[in-house]
DNA sequence: TCAATAGTGTCTTTCAGACAGTATATA
DNA sequence: TATATACTGTCTGAAAGACACTATTGA
């Protein structure tokens, strides 16, 4: 019987069953790194890209805005624990980010799934000393927040420590803690790139919506205009394709009202 | 001072200067997962799309094969060590990855360097319980191999633990081990969508080719068939462009010769 | 009735698919 | 000279950019 505390060899492991193996392995201790979810919270306010940063209260990069993040629970596993003790491997990594997506905004469950709040994985950002204070790997994902949600979201003028920041003018990319900077160029950019052939866009307007409202979606995400007409024949396109259809009601301005929409979710 | 074994309360933190702060930091102990890089490496060959698959020899899924993976190198984090002992944080994630192909092909750094074989990375893999043994993170990279490599990887009819697979005809998803089935598919899902818009089909040619070989990857990997004239007419705005350019001498076939082309690498 | 926004139609270019056809090497 | 493969050209339709134009509302 090998030292629990040291690594099993090949050797050691060739007579054993397979419980007999993983109960000799769950004794061993290997150096590991601590994991995070990074969450890259955007939406879109008067065609405008909005990420949401928060102020670190504590070491290291205090006072620098980041963007929020957590640990993902990963049960007992790598740690010392009673033999009679049962292992468990706690939460799946994306459950960790959607826990720290309603964290962070202060939204429920409920009301992101019902509001169709995109969430989806990044990229995982690894290099060493990324962190001072230990080994970190953190996944990065992206939450795409309709702006009628927004006045929920616990960030506003009032809190000084959570805020939107126009990502094209008001982020500083020099002072973003850890390399969060990094991390938001490449979730502009690839919200750019899928926006599209995908309905990304969807999750950037309420329920309902006009088609100047979805073309200012495109326009905060692009960087760029779109010709009204050329834009609209897109939007037809959409209509007879199925992808969206016209709802009932009619969105009231100051002059001629326009017609709402609402996107046909794939079942 | 608080007990260095235990979590630091933020009140703990508050009055710590940073090199303080780091310090009592290093000594806690957060559970943390395992965490590997999971190589998908793919080539083209006769127009087929082929992933490099190994047959474990261990448990668990003791003969299953898979995808060749490792453990990343995080240095002393997270491990106890003797408080004068300097900590080190290991290697960055994309150099785990670059020496998990080297180890697994066979192919020393130099080669891979020199023949421009692709590697990125594909998506995290981060469920519980995708592995029995403890909590594993999962960093799936993909590689891209040309076909004049495959000789001198180790792996052929002859090596009975290490094969090139044909995703198409050969990979059985159902007992691959793991959740090595669902990377496989992301996998081949990603270089799909990616050959249309980038340039990692010159990654799976040799460093000279024909029109006839170029469209035979994006057969391969498309899972179409392309009309030759039009894929000629994509070829040749490519060369307009500036994308690519002719190189001496000619293909020798049964018939009539081919021109050779080479990938102006953007520099 | 006028200003402002909603909404339509047309001309042009680019590019992909379908497919007919020409050119040139070897056997 | 036959045939296999390399390579070119034409017709059509889908979709985007540029831009002129009409329609409908509130003030």
């Amino acid at each position: 019987m090998p030292d629990p505390a040291r690594k099993l060899t090949h050797e050691d492991a060739q007579g054993m069953g397979e419980a007999e193996f993983l109960q000799a392995y769950s004794q061993q201790r290997y150096p590991r790194p601590s994991v995070t979810v990074d969450m890259l919270i955007f939406t879109v306010i008067d065609t405008d890209l909005k990420v949401l940063l928060i102020k670190r209260g504590g070491h290291p990069f205090q006072g620098s805005w980041c963007m929020p993040g957590g640990f993902v629970d990963v049960g007992n596993s790598g740690i010392d624990i009673a033999p009679d003790v049962a292992r468990t491997q706690g939460e799946d990594l994306g459950v960790a980010a959607f826990r720290e997506l309603g964290e962070e905004t202060n939204l429920d469950a409920e009301l992101l799934e019902k509001h169709n709040v995109h969430l989806e994985q990044l990229y995982t950002f690894g290099k060493a000393n990324r962190d001072p204070r230990t080994r970190v790997i953190g996944i990065a994902y992206y939450a795409l927040v309709p702006p009628n949600l927004v006045p929920l979201v616990r960030a506003g003028d009032d809190a000084d420590d959570a805020r939107w920041f126009s990502v094209e003018t008001e982020v500083d990319l020099d002072t973003l803690g850890f390399d969060h900077a990094d991390i938001l160029k490449m979730g502009v950019e690839r919200i750019r790139g899928k926006i599209d052939y995908s309905s990304i866009a969807f999750s950037l307007v309420p329920q309902t919506f006009t088609v100047v409202e979805l073309r200012a979606v495109y326009e905060a995400i692009k960087g760029r205009s779109y010709d009204s007409g050329n834009f609209r024949r897109r939007f037809r396109r959409m209509l007879t394709d199925g992808i969206i259809e016209q709802a009932p009601g009619k969105r009231q301005t100051t002059t001629k009202p326009a017609k709402v929409y609402r996107f046909k979710r794939p079942s």
